[in-house]
DNA sequence: ACCAAAGTTAGAACTTGTCAATATTTGGTC
DNA sequence: GACCAAATATTGACAAGTTCTAACTTTGGT
């Protein structure tokens, strides 16, 4: 759970967004500083959270502010899971898609494999300039259906 | 605008729920009614107004019911498409996926060519009991910037 | 020290959707 | 055709998630 990062990690957020022009300030940094973990699919609510954990008079509007200059920076990816809120995910480093279970709503991060571009026909396109796809698995987790189901 | 339906098309919506034990009241029948056209995806906000139409004192609550029960008969689809409300697509009958436009929202059907099944690996299923996938393509539509873009 | 720009705040407001209580309509039965 | 129970509809309150606004604070530069 220690391990320390093998490869260039998104850890360095505060860095990156930093060199941007972005002032970094320590309502910023105790949200950005949320992401520094592993893969996470935060809702804004449970990043207020944690964030104030560290800084405990943030507010929620600097929380939803800084989500979207992060988001617009595309230095997070918003992911609508259907109901709920949305979820922040900073993998943005490799493209991926996601499982999501229909029970408790867990999400994660997959890459089918074989599948780096899907494309749609000419006539499929029906004259749009396309600029990417996502895909959504749904399913039970293992915790929720994988071995034990409640009729 | 008047043509006749040349394959079984599911303008007969009404029937079938009848069939299903569903009292057809004004009401539904109203909801019923603004699915009749084509390949539309409207959100439950429209499909309350275009019901009005037909029946004025309609209400909201009875609008949601009955969009919640066409959707546990299976004969509705959500389409959770990022931000904004849901949408309602009454095309059950072939699988199919989505594009949508990033900038108005326009949402489209799809039937990605050479793509009826997708699977992830063992490895990559976590667990998961995997039930489906939904694919979203996201782009610009013709009108938004397949030629003209305002910078 | 002062100023302007950037950032933050609390809270109001808005959108979408759900809920609970009450009222109405319906089909069946005598 | 009156009556009843069940199904359905209505209103309005409520709730979650998010955005907005107007005022306040902090910052960097001079």
């Amino acid at each position: 759970m220690t391990s320390a990062p093998a490869q260039p990690e998104p850890l360095d957020l505060a860095l990156r967004v930093r060199e941007r022009g972005w002032r970094v300030s320590a309502q910023r940094r105790a949200v950005v500083d949320v992401f520094a973990g592993e893969h996470v699919h935060l809702t804004a609510d449970e990043i207020l959270r944690q964030a104030r954990q560290e800084l405990p008079e943030i507010s929620r509007a600097t929380v939803y502010n800084t989500l979207a200059d992060l988001v617009e920076m595309g230095e997070l990816l918003v992911v609508s899971a259907g109901d709920g809120p949305k979820r922040y995910d900073p993998n943005v480093a490799r493209p991926h898609h996601h499982l999501i279970c229909t029970r408790c709503g867990e999400l994660r991060d997959v890459i089918p494999d074989g599948l780096e571009v899907l494309d749609l026909s000419t006539a499929e396109r029906h004259g749009y300039q396309l600029a990417g796809f996502d895909i959504t698995f749904r399913g039970l987790c293992a915790d929720c259906g994988g071995s034990a189901v409640d009729a």
